[in-house]
DNA sequence: CTTAATCTCTCTAGCAACTAGAGGATCAAG
DNA sequence: CTTGATCCTCTAGTTGCTAGAGAGATTAAG
């Protein structure tokens, strides 16, 4: 049985963030000792793994909930899991595409700064009005629930 | 004179989204009619597309307020907001390289599901155990003030 | 001129996904 | 038996907004 220090250094998983998925239902409520501490066997250790490595990857807690509850249940088929991480798949490519425009238009602002003043600093300059940039850089349309990329 | 809703709509920006600014002392108060109602001019309305731009591109409020006091002051050397750009590309370039080991990996993933039952999709497979990832894929490591990028 | 619709005002509370800190209990080593 | 590391619960803070309540202002139509 591990405390909860050493669960979280065997998962990388800090001490407060168990706690915290626990008190959001995500990790069950873990068995206690004597002194009232969380102690935790092999089973929850792997659904933390699972958890971390999910967050890894980008899924939304809210995503990692469902692919858990799933991953709980063998025998049903996996298209819900499959899409969910088609979703998430698309998410990130498009979070891709958006930020090369991004890159783009930095590095356009940053070559063309001359290292004067202020007053006609590139950066600055680029930023106060759009019309000035090269591409379009609109910000991202919301793409289902698993929208935002985390760490 | 602009209202804060006409305001919102030329910019592009959200009405309390605005208000929201003005508290956080990016913008700076607002005149008032007679009515309380906050009025907007010309110089106002290029600030606040100055800040939208600079969010689209992924800075951080932060980052936006030093940028925007720097703007206020012309005749200082620009080596500043040169710098700021420039840890904001690094930023950028990270996410993207992370993103893209992101990519492989949920590409993987999905292509290799034989749309089976859970117990022997690849997806939930991959989820539970690291080992079989191709790639690295850690979290992010910090970087400067500028970590996050927005929407 | 009145009424109705549409702003706008302030304020509080909520979202994700944690992180930090206070104040106290427990545990393992020497 | 004491010290120092770890653990407990609880509250509050972070970023960048968004949503809603309840009240006042403004505008357009009739």
């Amino acid at each position: 049985m591990l405390t909860i220090g050493k669960l979280g250094a065997a998962t990388g998983v800090k001490v407060p963030t168990i706690r915290y998925y626990e008190q959001i239902g995500l990790l069950p409520e873990a068995e206690r000792s004597g002194g009232n501490q969380r102690l935790y066997g092999p089973q929850a250790r792997e659904r933390l793994a699972f958890i971390r490595h999910a967050r890894d990857l980008g899924f939304s807690l809210e995503a990692i909930r469902e692919l858990s509850s799933l991953a709980d249940q063998p025998s049903r088929p996996c298209a819900a899991a499959d899409s969910i991480a088609k979703r998430q798949l698309q998410a990130v490519r498009l979070r891709i595409a958006r930020l090369q425009a991004l890159e783009q238009e930095l590095q356009r602002m940053v070559v063309q700064c001359r290292h004067g003043t202020i007053s006609d600093c590139r950066v600055i300059e680029v930023l106060g009005n759009h019309a000035l940039c090269a591409h379009d850089h609109a910000p991202e349309p919301e793409v289902g629930s698993s929208d935002a990329l985390p760490r």
